[in-house]
DNA sequence: TATGATATTGAATGTCAATGTCATGATATA
DNA sequence: TATATCATGACATTGACATTCAATATCATA
């Protein structure tokens, strides 16, 4: 984690940039966090900790991570993105419609069949999204307590 | 065509609302497109032919296509979300993301894939998302011509 | 350390898609 | 045709995100 944390500076000054205390808080607390945040939510995460850190530092820090390829934006048309860290290998993603959460799968079978497609249709494809929506087995248990959001 | 206007106009009815050439205007030119359209776009098209047509009524045309089955949502992460007829059979698409143009694909074995995923993880799927960004064949070819925004 | 160049900050403001509001106009039925 | 009600277009508002700006923090150099 605090290598992480270096290894992000470095990059960030040999590219010109200055370390900051709201960034570097900022940083933490999403990698800490390890879930699909919006910016929002992170915020909120983050001013927990340092009251006076804006939204737009959030933003900003969340474009440069992504820019520097330490996070990915992801839309799942709830209206606001999220972003995660892309620290793991590639996956696609399950949204539950009921308690909002997100979980990730891998399917390299799928893969497969969408290079296939894309060739069939003449497409040189970059990248794919692919979510399923539904019901996780949480919110479907007899007891549906507390749904989170 | 005629007959599917007039479909959906005693749709309309029988829900208690009223006829309109705003209305029917929108939703003709939204049909004869065959287009995956931004409400911009549909906007400025339903525009051409009738010149005081708002862009509000634009969108609560769409909303009711699609409310009532005929039009789906689409969100590319482009920032606007596009519409399509929802008469053809379900299908994922392919974006292209030189000129903007979507087709879309049926492939059975990654909607086969999908269910399985799903419940491998507890999960009851109701609807899934795929889209494949790449390259057309047209933006690939060797003469760049203009390629529409 | 002190300095100065430059990056970063939070607040305010701008932008844009989408939705809400409302007075006016259109439509269906008696 | 009267009247009840829905739909319209103009305009305002919302909410996510980007941008601007003056103040401040950082860092290499003296």
């Amino acid at each position: 984690m605090k290598r992480l944390l270096r290894q992000i500076d470095s990059e960030i000054s040999a590219l010109g940039g200055k370390r900051s205390r709201s960034r570097a808080s900022i940083i933490e607390v999403f990698f800490r966090s390890g879930r699909h945040l919006t910016v929002d939510e992170l915020t909120s995460e983050v001013r927990a900790r340092n009251r006076d850190i804006g939204a737009a530092t959030v933003y900003r820090t969340l474009k440069l991570l992504s820019r520097l390829g330490y996070a990915k934006e992801l839309d799942f048309g709830e209206g606001a993105r999220r972003y995660e860290s892309s620290l793991t290998a590639h996956h696609d993603h399950l949204v539950c419609t009921g308690c909002g959460n997100v979980s990730e799968f891998e399917e390299p079978r799928i893969e497969r069949l969408q290079d296939e497609v894309a060739k069939k249709h003449g497409f040189v494809p970059t990248m794919h999204r692919l979510a399923i929506y539904g019901t996780c087995p949480r919110c479907l248990s007899p007891q549906p307590r507390e749904t989170a959001e």
